[in-house]
DNA sequence: ATTTTTGCTTAATCTAGATTAAGTTTTGGG
DNA sequence: CCCAAAACTTAATCTAGATTAAGCAAAAAT
């Protein structure tokens, strides 16, 4: 059950058999049924998900009552609002399961501990930090710079599992294009004449 | 000279005097004369920038040409192409001086061994990537949700020190937007009649 | 000081993508 | 198995912002 969670830490750093132990012990298992929420708009995040199965979605909803998915999270990925969880402060995103997914669940208290008990598993989540900045980076460019189609070759490229089994809506979601255009996009790839 | 960057640690995490001049020892003083650059697209990123005075821009050139302004550094920030520093791969980003500056250097090994020797500096460079990768999340969900007017407000709110000393093609570029919309645009705040 | 470059503005035209509105297909709950 | 709700498609119309093209102002460089 915990495979992933381990080759997470070992993709960044290097544990004892016996710190590795530690830090599994911290964590809940848990279940989120299919269209159940992990956090709502105005609650306060109270921890950090690691999906081991299913997958998730964090995403917005804007003054207009339109959504943009900020993130998807499918097995061996982290999930949370980082913004509340780390000031403690009420949401602005919801955190919604696309399938049943099981996930283990860390408290915001027990995190900051084992940051002081394991130095280097801070240095993992520095590091997680860090390709999270890149990964936005890169994706606001792509936003300023490319049309919807190429953001759309650059998702699928980076996220092909996604691709297909993925509703198209949240892939639109994602890119930043509406359904409609989504749909017209994709079935306007012409073939050749003859 | 220093004390922007005691500010900048002392926000996060608690040091002693002893290991703050150790920190602060790794670094070496320099000068950027404005137009000149700390990173080119193609060089690797080599340390870390904390600025002390004046003003770097990071930003990307896209396969048009067109310039897309990632960041921002005046006095009291940070400032790497990420991508390239972490990994160590040629940069796709400038990185500019737009006026004068002053800026303290670390170099990625010496930042690398100070996290092992003083864990709370670790601390302090996670929680400055986790702001990051906020801030990085609201600017993505307004560039999704929200009229280039009210990207400006929000910059004009965020960093008002900016919006003075900038030329307005440079906050055209962070918003997203050509310099021709951007002028259109503020000079278009009709004044009710009479 | 004057020439060149860079920045700012205005205005006409154009387009990627949004909006609105149906209709169709698929999914899933009871 | 059936019905309601979602998801997807198509098409007409609309608009925020891009593009192109001038002209003007300010700042740097020689």
């Amino acid at each position: 059950m915990h495979f992933l969670l381990r080759e997470n830490i070992q993709g960044n750093i290097t544990l004892t058999e016996n710190q590795l132990e530690i830090f599994e012990g911290l964590f809940q298992e848990k279940t989120l049924k299919k269209k159940h929420y992990l956090l709502q708009e105005g609650d306060i995040d109270q921890g950090l998900a690691f999906v081991t199965n299913g997958l998730l979605r964090s995403y917005k909803v804007d003054s207009n009552g339109f959504e943009h998915v900020l993130q998807f999270a499918p097995a061996g990925w982290w999930m949370a609002d980082m913004k509340s969880l780390n000031r403690q402060e009420p949401a602005d995103l919801f955190i919604e399961a696309l399938e049943t997914t099981n996930y283990l669940y860390i408290s915001k208290q027990k995190l900051d501990q084992v940051f002081i008990d394991i130095p280097e598993l801070e240095r993992h989540f520095r590091i997680l930090a860090e390709n999270a900045v890149i990964a936005y980076q890169q994706r606001l460019i792509g936003n300023l710079s490319q049309p919807a189609i190429e953001r759309f070759a650059t998702f699928c490229r980076l996220y092909p599992t996604l691709t297909q089994s993925l509703p198209h809506k949240q892939i639109a979601s994602f890119i930043g294009v509406t359904p409609e255009f989504f749909s017209k996009m994709i079935n306007n790839t012409p073939l050749p004449k003859g």
